[in-house]
RNA sequence: GGAGGAGUGGCCGAGUGGUUUAAGGCGACGGUCUUGAAAACCGUUGUGCGGGAAACCGCACCGGGGGUUCGAAUCCCUCCUCCUCCGCCA
């Protein structure tokens, strides 16, 4: 059973949750998440008793007070005068003052262990699936295939920012200009281009019967948390404080929160979404890191492809591979060299099950960059989202979830434009997408 | 941005502080009747938490959260959502 986020189930297994933080390196405090369960339950069970007891004796405040009741009537006639029965009342309102009291007093501290405990429960980390390799960090990733020859130059190769700038169409000194570092502005054919691997992705998804969606990029908080990027990963994203909003970093948040507090037939099951969006990211802590060109940046424009299902693990493991598929045959159409890597647990999110990255050979790094990322969570992000759908027996359950890259410009123009070149400094188009650039089968330097 | 109105179960909808259980209807499901179906009649009807081996029991939930009160669907504050009118706008 992989429900792990259920707080019985912690319980029942706390060395399994400690051991996935450990393999994640994702700090969580299971014991004393334990410890606050305890305490939640003792004051849940007596402030039930207490309201019992509330309850009980509250309504008959309503026959004291009220001469026209059966029980008043009933009273008068056993020889009690209204002014006993008024006694009984002032008796019974001092009493339930006291348990109200008592109520008051539990209540205040139930919402403070109810306020720790939520704020335990999500650093509680999903297990790594059996197949995750055990691993601290991407050099123990496991590559898994490598698709796709390395093209090697009979000339010296320009690496994708001179090439940008020689055609004129990357420019990140004025990107720079306008909004900081790891900012850049793409020109004429450059920003076609761009348009043009967004544009085959898309309809590429759209054959394979994913709904296209234009979806919201700056959600709310409790979007943020429900798809698992919040509270870990708070500092990754861009705040509007004042309208209490956030960026979001993909579009697989809007899309996979999209039926969130919702219960769903069974036979709209799977749901296959798929959404063009831009993408926001602050990359903290990445200071000096990929500084260079268009690898690692503020701002991109992504298709992301997501999957809700059935809590079925087979299922989700074979649609893991279906979106792993659509993504590697847009590389495959865009002639594009790359390999898939199976993610080991040092470099797994908090919620991911399993993660293949597909990283493209890119020649000014002399070397493989991240390109795609393909997870999927059981029911982590649908517990957090509420999630459900009811199946055949009726029984309500929370859903899985998956989400990959279709494809991330302008990170896969880098492959695009140094795989292409030619000795004159122009780029070639690649074949798939020259109709989405009017045919265009080079892009040429201007001429002096 | 300004002014006003509204949010009740799967759906419609009654319910302005108390003889406890949210009326009634629709739908759905089960049953009786029927060759079968319809109609009619009878019954059932949500979610979560806790306790229990179970039958079952307790608690919470009338958009969310807080408050007033012995007692709140009902009164107050606040947020969210929707509607109407005005203004602005691609």
């Amino acid at each position: 059973m992989a429900a792990m986020l259920d707080i019985r189930q912690i319980r029942e297994d706390p060395d399994r949750i400690k051991d996935a933080a450990v393999k994640k390196k994702i700090p969580c405090d299971v014991d004393r998440l334990c410890e606050v369960d305890d305490r939640r339950r003792q004051i849940q069970q007596e402030l039930d008793s207490l309201r019992a007891r509330s309850n009980e004796a509250g309504p008959q405040m309503a026959l004291y007070t009220n001469p026209k009741s059966q029980w008043y009537q009933r009273a008068l006639a056993d020889g009690k005068t209204p002014d006993d029965i008024k006694q009984l009342a002032e008796e019974t309102r001092r009493t339930l003052a006291q348990v109200k009291s008592r109520i008051k007093t539990l209540e205040d501290e139930s919402r403070r262990v109810a306020e720790e405990f939520g704020r335990l429960m999500l650093t509680v980390p999903q297990p790594p699936g059996p197949n995750a390799p055990v691993g601290e960090d991407e050099a123990e990733n496991v590559v898994l295939r490598t698709e796709g020859d390395i093209r090697t130059f009979d000339f010296e190769p320009k690496d994708h920012v001179e090439l940008g700038r020689m055609l004129r169409i990357i420019d990140i000194e004025r990107g720079v200009k306008l909004a900081g570092t790891r900012n850049y502005i793409l020109r004429g054919d450059g920003a076609r281009l761009h348009y043009a691997v967004l544009r085959l992705a898309q309809d590429m998804m759209i054959e394979r019967a994913y709904t296209p969606m234009v979806v919201p990029v700056l959600v709310r908080e409790e979007v943020m948390c429900g798809t698992g990027y919040f509270p870990i990963g708070r500092d990754q994203a861009y705040l509007c404080e004042r309208d209490a909003m956030s960026l979001v970093g993909t579009a697989e948040v809007p899309l996979t929160a999209y039926r969130s507090d919702e219960v769903l037939a069974e036979d709209e099951l799977p749901l296959k979404t798929v959404a063009l969006s831009t993408c926001f990211r602050r990359e903290a802590g990445a200071a000096g890191k990929d500084t260079y060109g268009l690898y690692r940046i503020h701002l991109f424009d992504k298709v992301e492809q997501v999957i809700v299902c059935r809590n079925d693990e087979e299922e989700s493991i074979r649609f893991h591979q279906e979106i792993l598929a659509h993504a590697e045959a847009v590389m495959q159409a865009i002639e594009l060299p790359y390999r898939v890597v199976n993610v080991c647990t040092g470099d797994l999110g908090q919620g991911q099950v399993q993660k293949f990255d597909i990283e493209t050979w890119m020649p000014s790094r002399n070397s493989y960059g991240e390109t795609h990322s393909a997870s999927r969570f059981h029911e982590f992000q649908a517990r957090r989202l509420n999630l459900r759908y009811r199946d055949t027996n009726r029984k309500v359950r929370f859903c899985h979830t998956l989400n990959n890259t279709v494809i991330a410009s302008p990170r896969v123009l880098i492959p695009i434009l140094e795989l292409n070149q030619n000795a004159d400094g122009s780029v070639t188009v690649p074949q798939v997408l020259r109709k989405y650039m009017g045919g265009r089968e080079r892009i040429e330097p201007p001429r002096a």
